[in-house]
DNA sequence: CCTTGACCTTGACGTAACGTCAACCTCTAC
DNA sequence: GTAGAGGTTGACGTTACGTCAAGGTCAAGG
């Protein structure tokens, strides 16, 4: 009383191909193979399978199946765990449409590649991730707190101080000046001070590396058309990077 | 003004390696290769890496970010269609962890092995997919609702009538009795009847297979633990299974 | 000049769970 | 005898790299 591989196969909802591999894994050997190599199942052997198709519906790894078949592993156990990792899986996905979509209005909004200034994108926690990966994990959740206990009025403030140091930094790349210029050095000295009430950054802190994350600030600007947008692109962005090296270099 | 291929992964927040294999999948090369082989990438390369990387974090697959890059596609268009799938998968995952929890509930709850009655499960949507897999689209929308439209008292007599046909059943298969004795066949009888009054079966319709849907029914009450539970477990699923292939081939 | 160590190169395997040929054998029916 | 249906064992493809392995390149120091 037992089923070739595709009678089985078709009683329980799936395919040869999987129980063969099912076999070749070690997680569901057949209860009987013929002198041809054929391999056939009996009762129990369909039962197992029933248990092992439920357990991956539920989404569960074959490792983990097998541990919970082989070993006696405690199945309200093993799928409580799963849970968990369920639950992270849904929370990323979750973040990560909201980047998308935050993404897509900001691409749709004002027409310009990204062109949105650099803390005005953070605050949205669009560029949550990168933050985090770049200056650490308490750069974001400093910076978000500091935006978000700002007033309406306030955030303006900050914005139209972001705007007017931009459309600066454009007119004295566009007016030809040099970069180690003394207005120019005065734009780079208003600049690390604006960055300097930012939290979450190294400018902000005492003893951070001011230096070097200028400098770095400054290739991004050059290295990343969101940001190179704050100071109308190129040239632009390359005047502001060379100024603010060299006031680093001197001053810092 | 060239980096290094570590220089430029480090500056990008990537590795090596990633670099290596966006060159070997055509996604970036780099601006210039050494004699000697060494692959060194300039200012317009990071920002294409920087874009490549943007995306990546939102979930784009490699191929989807090369035809952006490459064939000018609509980035917003791209996104939005990646917003789709993401959305499904949200989906997806929420059902999943909904059956998860009902599964750990049902198997905490009553401590045999998913020991419900097969339409009590059915109605908590928890074989939603197996059902729907197995006798089609409509037969889960139409058991469904039926149920649903039930009111508590009918429901109340809808199981008090599932759990003696259960009943009966087992006794019918201790006391010693052939599959095809007269009371047997009664049994087979009042199971055909109850099936009957299922919508989205094929013993609800008129036309269905009723006779293979009825010997098809028996097979699964041996093969999975979830319907032989309803029975007893063995050999009270194995009894029920004879007498209701009796049954179908003299009646159906 | 030679060594050391850091950095570079090109393979090539591993990952999760099978789908999909390919080449070849087996059984039943006409 | 010969289809035709169904079985077998490889082996590659899928996603985006991580991780050795074996060996060439380059700058600095003894």
């Amino acid at each position: 009383m037992d089923w070739s591989i595709q009678e089985i196969a078709k009683i329980a909802g799936t395919t040869s191909r999987t129980l063969r591999h099912y076999d070749d894994i070690g997680l569901l050997k057949p209860s009987r193979t013929g002198h041809n190599g054929y391999r056939y199942y009996d009762g129990p052997a369909l039962v197992q399978l029933q248990r092992i198709l439920l357990l991956r519906e539920l989404g569960l790894g074959l490792p983990a199946i097998a541990e919970v078949l082989d070993r006696e592993t405690d199945t309200v156990k093993a799928l409580s765990s799963h849970l968990e990792w369920l639950a992270q899986e849904q929370d990323r996905l979750t973040r990560q449409i909201a980047s998308v979509r935050q993404t897509i209005d900001t691409m749709k909004g004002d027409g310009k590649y990204m062109a949105q200034n650099m803390f005005d994108g953070f605050d949205h926690t669009q560029y949550k991730d990168e933050v985090e990966e770049r200056w650490g994990k308490d750069a974001y959740a400093a910076s978000d707190s500091w935006w978000r206990g700002m007033s309406a009025d306030e955030k303006q403030q900050w914005k139209d101080r972001v705007q007017k140091l931009g459309t600066d930094w454009i007119s004295a790349a566009q007016s030809g000046i040099s970069p180690d210029s003394a207005e120019a050095q005065d734009l780079a000295q208003r600049h690390v001070e604006w960055l300097r009430g930012i939290p979450g950054t190294p400018t902000a802190a005492p003893g951070g590396d001011v230096k070097g994350y200028v400098i770095g600030l400054g290739e991004m600007y050059v290295a990343d058309p969101r940001f190179a947008a704050n100071y109308g692109g190129e040239p632009g962005a390359t005047f502001v990077r060379d100024a603010l090296r060299v006031y680093a270099e001197t001053n810092l």
